[in-house]
DNA sequence: GAGATTGGTCCACAATATGGACCTTATTCT
DNA sequence: AGAATAAGGTCCATATTGTGGACCAATCTC
């Protein structure tokens, strides 16, 4: 097939680097971005950041001091701890002109809690993981606080991951459960992959998912996701309280008031494909069609 | 950073060790982010992120990819052009836990559009640029639509950018306005430099911000900044309406009720800052007290 | 105050990012 | 239509850029 050693060559080491992005500082320096997005907002020491990336010491604070001259990392005076910065904020509110999930989702939420008096969530997928986007409090006196604004967890652990795993077709499933396994058993006692395997099936069957105080004993939560028009999982909304307010046929009453709002999401989501109409801030509104990564 | 190739060359091999970064392609990679937030929801095409960033093409293009591989980016499948992506949004919701000025200051500018019948903008610094972060509707019939969520214009254009602009120190507003005069004469007719330093030194006189419809014919604005207790500048208010609804006699009227709303965002970013105690969410959180960028 | 841990920097070396040249696909013009 | 123009995208030899072992400095621990 070759012609000759040459050629033979180049595209052997075209084919050893195949995959290889070409960008390996970007890369790096991105992934560290997202580590620190990941870590609550008491910001990360350089150590964990070494040895959370896999990277030496002297790059990742090359890459570390590039982030923060681009104001997305900042490094706390004291702490010296890095912390996401202003500009990711600022860059936040700007990309939720065409991502605008949350403000989508702020009238269901607020409705969700006010209807129910219980704690609502918006969560979104994130690579394997699911993220909290929002968290609405509820009025009830006795709330649980097992999940906050930004927290991350594999796919499956807790009631709206769960529901956005559901989601998925099966081979994204095996494929996510699979990466996560090691986490899981490391660092998530109550989430055997065989056991979100489970609830994932119940929750198939039964159209939303219910985490049963897995993560913390009496916090009981129920999930339900929504899709953009084209069949790509957009998000979660779900519902927590304590194991004595999701008893079955509260669960039935509960799931029925999620419906809803995911089938006023899945409307809102379709108005905003059509004709890239007005969505919010009075501004057209195209959200992108592609599914991302690959 | 660079104007252009020439110089940029020369600059690297001459000072080769003084001040280089040590992450020329992150810094790149940065540059393309910030020039695609930049701009209006609708996204760019290849060239002009080419011609935007004085990159060539398939630097620009590798950056972009490691860019959309970290899922900050996106390229709309039918224009190809490249916007923000989901990342950017979600990462932007994880850095509201530190930089909630927006959720912090939704109940005044909600208090202002109901009080006043007219709209009101919460702005913040971007470098030499300052971007509306939130548009809140008024009530009133004729409404000015000269500035939208995530519009983006050189300090002193504007209201609420003049407000911020003001606020700064002189050496600072020497150095933005004479960075940013080229702009400003190529695409702000109404804002010649010297015109902007006199509304300026009117608007510190007076203790507010006044825009007399200098970008927007008949459409007025006024503006109050506020501040971190440490003294430096957190963002500013705004309110704008059509020129009949901001008389002099209104304009002051207009301006207690931005100086009771500025005084409650430094009062409730001041309570951040003791203790690092509850902010939003339920969460502890610390503004980081450095200044950005060298 | 000796030992350990973490933050931070230096610099020789080679792997990585660079950009001129080139190919491919839309769009415009005659 | 078909040519001409412009934009999107890729290749690959080269040298500039990024890398990481070694080292110093400042805290923390006992």
């Amino acid at each position: 097939m070759w012609t000759n050693l040459e050629e033979a060559r180049v595209v052997a080491t075209h084919a050893s680097r195949a995959g290889m992005s070409g960008s390996q500082s970007v890369d790096r320096a991105l992934r560290l971005l997202a580590l620190i997005g990941r870590e609550p907002a008491g910001g990360l020491p350089l150590v964990e950041i070494v040895t959370g990336s896999g990277l030496n010491k002297p790059t990742a604070r090359r890459l570390l001091l590039a982030l923060m001259r681009a104001g997305l990392v900042e490094q706390e005076p004291k702490s010296r701890h890095y912390c996401l910065g202003e500009e990711a904020f600022v860059l936040g509110v700007l990309a939720a002109r065409r991502h605008g999930l949350l403000e989508l989702a702020m009238e269901s939420l607020r409705r969700l809690s006010a209807v129910t008096m219980d704690t609502s969530f918006l969560s979104v997928r994130r690579d394997n993981y699911c993220v909290c986007l929002h968290r609405e409090e509820g009025t009830y006196p006795v709330r649980t606080h097992a999940l906050q604004m930004g927290d991350q967890h594999p796919l499956g652990v807790g009631a709206g991951s769960l529901a956005l795993l559901a989601a998925l077709p099966d081979d994204d499933v095996d494929r996510i459960v699979t990466a996560n396994e090691a986490v899981l058993l490391a660092q998530y006692p109550g989430f055997a992959p065989a056991l979100i395997r489970a609830d994932l099936a119940l929750a198939r069957e039964r159209g939303f998912s219910v985490n049963p105080g897995r993560l913390v004993s009496s916090s009981w939560g129920i999930g339900a996701a929504f899709r953009y028009p084209d069949g790509r999982v957009a998000g979660a909304l779900s519902l927590a309280a304590i194991d004595s307010r999701m008893q079955p046929a509260r669960q039935e009453e509960l799931a029925g008031h999620l419906a809803q709002e995911v089938a006023r999401m899945e409307r809102l989501l379709a108005e905003m494909f059509v004709s890239g109409g007005k969505g919010m801030g009075g501004r057209p509104v195209n959200v992108a069609l592609e599914a991302r990564r690959a």
